[in-house]
DNA sequence: TGATCCTCGTTCGTATACGAACGATATTCC
DNA sequence: GGAATATCGTTCGTATACGAACGAGGATCA
């Protein structure tokens, strides 16, 4: 490490207390880094994790309107949007309004998208399986648990 | 939930064993939104995490190579450059060319990001506390020990 | 009915995040 | 010395992520 003497070096004891790398902020980022690039590796660079998050719940429980499915997926209106927008371009989703409510947009699985979202599900489980790998079993639970409460 | 009968609804009994709800990627991407809302509530929105990383950084060890600031940081080499040139325009940081190397840039704080940098530091504490919160003492050792093995 | 307020979807701007490719500089090895 | 290799910083393109603002539609209530 380098530490040319300026001006802009620590000019004081710094404040020990604080460690970038002990702040959980930082160790999330970097975990969820890993995790990223688990799933990039497994399931093809071609889908990305909020794009499957996208597709799975979609497989789960059915259509819903984009709003809601933004919120099951952990994303806001404008993330959704853009989501929607390029699953729908590999058609992979269609949409169509909402009768009781004029303002609703219904997004739903295509049956393109069905077959493609069953083909990756034991790649899914694959990603969640070598994330976790690291840890031994009883670890593991602990830390969805943890994490789980963190939300 | 609405679940019109159309050809795009889950036409198979699902895999029950995949639930998007329960895997460690998607619980983690949510506990690591939860954490940036609240480093943004308390150190306010004219800084974020990945900028203050580098900041703190840079403060705990004074300067180093762009990439390798980046590394240490946990950004690849096109990411930590927005961030520098960012940082660079608000004048909290302060490059030069390294003298034993032409390839390497020198990145380090200037005295008024050192000075910036302090201010924070109580703040940033606070945000690792806050978002820890909900956790109880003997729980928070135990995530930060499990996610470190994640990375 | 009409005014108010809320939700929905959309758009814009900014900031990570990262793969890929590039030229310039260092290092290694023959 | 010189060629192969590696690293450095840069740029481009694409994809989250989200605050903010907007118009259209829906719900509430006087």
């Amino acid at each position: 490490m380098v530490r040319p003497s300026t001006a802009a070096e620590t000019p004081e004891p710094a404040d020990e207390s604080y460690d970038l790398a002990e702040q959980v902020g930082f160790i999330m980022r970097q975990a969820a880094q890993r995790h990223v690039s688990i799933f990039n590796e497994i399931m093809g660079s071609d889908l990305t994790p909020t794009q499957w998050a996208v597709l799975a719940r979609l497989y789960q429980d059915g259509g819903s309107s984009q709003n809601l499915l933004g919120r099951q997926t952990a994303m806001d209106a404008a993330t959704i949007k853009g989501v929607v927008d390029r699953l729908l371009k590999r058609k992979l989703v269609q949409t169509k309004p909402d009768p009781q409510d004029g303002r609703r947009l219904i997004v739903e699985l295509s049956p393109a998208g069905v077959d493609y979202t069953r083909e990756l599900l034991p790649k899914a489980e694959t990603v969640t399986k070598v994330t976790l790998a690291p840890l031994a079993t009883n670890q593991r639970a602990t830390l969805v648990a943890l994490l789980k409460q963190l939300r």
